[in-house]
DNA sequence: GTTGACCGGGATAGGAATACCGGTATTGTT
DNA sequence: AACAATACCGGTATTCCTATCCCGGTCAAC
């Protein structure tokens, strides 16, 4: 009954995650892409500076889906980055 | 500050991912795939059993990874179904 | 009758989601 | 120049939830 605390390389990977995000937004603001996704501005702030390295995969589902950018390719370039 | 509890609408859409991920393990067992996505099998289980509603993003990508699934078409039926 | 697969409950540590506050920088207005 | 609005940031606080483990039980197959 553990839940080890999370390794440098997952919070490593939550900061790529949010890069990824925040390039994916591009010009648009945060309050914009946060109402479409229907995702508290806080939550996507948090998610994008990385502070949130695990997020919930409906979360980030949702804020794809605003942004139009593939979940699939997210992975993708995830390992390709890592 | 609160968080509120997860409604009724999130734990069923829970559901529907756990049962998405179970056909599309067919008639592999668990073990297996637990193995190859390295995700602990009690993690799969409740995903699966929709136990747990809300998974982590990294989570679903490696069980979709491990089972061949898209993680766009994943949602896509989440929407199609919800 | 042991092995393998699945289930459900319980326990626990660590983290996500969310809200609020103050601060900074930019842009536009009067 | 002073002011307001907008966008973003970092910190703090709180509730609820996930990830993980352990255990006992069931059911089928061999």
């Amino acid at each position: 009954m553990v839940r080890p605390p999370l390794t440098a390389q997952e919070r490593e990977r939550g900061e790529r995650l949010g890069r990824m995000l925040r390039e994916a937004r591009g010009p648009r603001s945060m309050t914009e892409v946060a109402a479409e996704a229907r995702v508290p501005v806080e939550t996507l702030r948090k998610i994008e500076s990385g502070r949130v390295p695990t997020p919930a995969f409906f979360t980030v589902a949702a804020l794809a889906g605003a942004l139009g950018i593939s979940l699939d390719a997210l992975v993708a370039d995830q390992i390709l980055t890592g």
